[in-house]
DNA sequence: GCTGCGATTGACTGACGAGTCAATCCGGGT
DNA sequence: ACCCGGATTGACTCGTCAGTCAATCGCAGC
């Protein structure tokens, strides 16, 4: 990893310059040379931090998809009700879509939608999630405020779907973007699924 | 396209031999003499019927999305009330992939999803059916039966991503299959949104 | 000033697979 | 019997990259 005392860390840079190659080009498409000269580094330095072309991507992935876990264990320990969770949870997808669209744009384009390449590759990882956003379903049902009759297991499937499309809406341009446009999806998505749910 | 009068349509013969190979290895792991030989066919004769490997999977693409935009036109120009009608969309959709789980899932991974490949070449077809049901959505407004601080374009995603997620979890084996479990799908997701749409 | 070692370079290789093409086959028409 | 054109064959070409590797650089410690 890391090693010693250089002003910049090569791989970080290596890395960003990987997420604008990625959102621009695609992965499959652009070339590990690509990449290279994005960050303005020799092509062979690529292979000095990662093994592969894949391992970049599997990078930026899992760390992003780390933090996001992480949010929801923290979001789903607070004493809040489902419907709260849930916008809590919708709020950091779509902040992390505000704040590094490029990076958000690559992980659902080329990891959490691209089922044929690398989502196949990460569907644990994945999966991860929806186990942690059914949890807080669950409980919800538990509790009494949703209502049973929707397994938890269809309910996370409509809420994160419902989520993922919006944001590969935006990525497309399908759908108008802009803070009021943010804040709009994230109370539209959770109003709709929370009402859907809701005993 | 077909000529003359041979016992079998080879170019069919392809075709289906190309879903059941994009099924189980991926479009772009796949080998265009994987086609061929699935077919019993030789190599060179793929390239007789289609210009070339994405015009193969282009073809299976548009002739079911054309069938399923009829459909959903079709069930729009009923007078029906809207949470029937996206009832009976969700329904058609359901059913395809009942009655043939390697072509949905070939679209879905391959196309639908695949926002790096194909799903960026056919965004334009693809939007045609989001643009068809938020129709459906926009008159249900009109009428009342649809609450309207939702925008059209959110229901649609909502519906359409929920949907599309579960027939994912079907195909990565996330969420139990069987004829029950095709019904009580079709049944949750459609009452999800509705409730949540609803006035 | 020298040595050691990780950082960095970029030319080169090797595999792979899409698409080409010239040859052959075959059935129907004359 | 012969001819024509579409159907069918499969060996071969050709470009593209991912990944390798031997060489060079440059700093730190002595």
């Amino acid at each position: 990893m890391a090693t010693s005392r250089q002003a910049v860390d090569k791989r970080r840079v290596i890395l960003d310059a990987a997420v604008r190659v990625f959102a621009r080009q695609g992965f499959h498409t652009c070339r590990v040379s690509d990449i290279a000269d994005e960050a303005g580094v020799a092509y062979g330095l690529v292979y000095h931090y990662f093994q592969s072309k894949d391992q970049v991507l599997d990078t930026l992935f899992l760390e992003r998809w780390d933090v996001l876990l992480d949010a929801i264990r923290e979001t789903d320990s607070l004493d809040l009700p489902a419907t709260e969770k849930l916008a809590a949870i919708a709020g950091f997808i779509i902040e992390s879509y505000r704040h590094d669209p490029d990076l958000m744009k690559v992980i659902i384009i080329e990891v959490t939608r691209a089922a044929n390449s690398f989502g196949g590759a990460h569907i644990g990882k994945i999966s991860e999630a929806y186990e942690l956003i059914a949890g807080v379903v669950r409980k919800a049902q538990a509790t009494g405020e949703f209502r049973t009759e929707i397994p938890a297991e269809f309910a996370v499937m409509a809420f994160y779907g419902a989520l993922e499309q919006v944001l590969t809406g935006w990525i497309f341009g399908l759908l108008d973007q802009g803070d009021e446009a943010y804040e709009g999806a994230k109370a539209h998505v959770v109003e709709t699924i929370c009402r859907g749910l809701a005993a």
